[in-house]
DNA sequence: ACCTCATGTAAACGCCTGTTGACATAGCGC
DNA sequence: GCGCTATGTCAACAGGCGTTTACATGAGGT
């Protein structure tokens, strides 16, 4: 045995994500989550204090939007879409964000946290490139658009067959151009 | 005691949408949904076989899709999501596919259903309106656009301040029209 | 009026959950 | 080498869950 806390830590927070994502916040039980971790359950209430805790720890997100500001104005949209997409099929069953996606559906917490990305992360870019006016809005149509593409995707798990990863990445990419740049109705 | 097991298999039926609706199916009980049905919890098992059976027998759904025929092509996009707005505002919370999306992000039987009406309501109808070829891709781009707008409004609840109903039907109405009738890169 | 069966109730069962408190043990400072 | 503390285990707890079983009761046919 090791005996090293904050590797064991890691260990629990890296298979609570894996479960996370997989289940949900409400199917994933902390004794899964331990025994992936190859520890016992105790000590998931020891060093988070209990499941919301540790939920809390493992969602913690960065997007990491790419640099923006060297883009020609009108691909945008399209860069945007290809950061999404790679980073989706980068990290296969364990992107956050993914996690995110499903468990917000039936668990508040996680609902606040998508909330907190949009404010923090999307709405500052979009700021930065469309200007402060209708920021707000334009991120929130921009939000509908990547996280339905998110939803089909990994919740649905629609297959390339439906949507082809090419030829969504020009489609969509088109989609968040508009709604970055173009006039709003 | 009314003893009308048709009605009270009714009740049943309702209190459960309003609750797998509100909740998920996880964290809904049926001890919640027998309460608001005003009956005894056992009659969930009598009468559905369990909580799985009545979840499916809750969340039968029909988009009720206009009839698009007599509307301009140019119009279909705007139309279509003027259509879905209506449906959602109108029955507060009680529309099924809101259940759907909220649900089918942990529920594999949920999931299950939402492609299901992706087969059976979206792809016929894109196939009318834009023929056979692609109608399969095209019904998967109207599905990411629409189904993130349900999540953005229902599951993370942001407000008529992020999405405001007239911009939004204009905006994601163009898109849902390019991604039925343009062409796809 | 009575018997009968559909309808509804009450209580218990068995299981699984998250959490906790008491105990073991490895490794570091002395 | 000794002891102390961080680290980890174990077992039990209390509560909630879906389901089942045995029992009550109403209404309709005869």
């Amino acid at each position: 045995m090791s005996r090293d806390s904050e590797a064991t830590q890691e260990r629990l927070v890296s298979a609570a994500r894996r479960h996370f994502a997989l289940y949900g916040f409400e199917r994933t039980t902390v004794r899964g989550i331990a025994a992936e971790a190859g520890v016992n359950v105790a000590l998931i209430s020891r060093y988070f204090g209990g499941k919301e805790e540790l939920f809390a720890r493992a969602v913690a997100i960065d997007l990491e939007l790419p640099d923006l500001s060297s883009v020609p104005k009108d691909h945008l949209g399209k860069r945007l879409i290809e950061h999404f997409f790679k980073r989706w099929e980068g990290n296969e069953a364990d992107d956050l964000l993914r996690v995110l996606v499903r468990t917000a559906a039936t668990n508040p917490i996680a609902a606040e946290k998508v909330s907190a990305i949009l404010h923090n992360q999307i709405i500052p870019m979009v700021t930065r490139i469309a200007g402060d006016k209708d920021a707000q809005r334009r991120a929130s149509l921009v939000a509908t658009q990547i996280l339905g593409l998110a939803y089909c995707r990994y919740v649905l798990n629609l297959s390339d067959d439906y949507l082809a990863p090419q030829q969504a990445i020009g489609a969509i990419g088109e989609t968040v151009q508009r709604y970055l740049l173009s006039d709003l109705p």
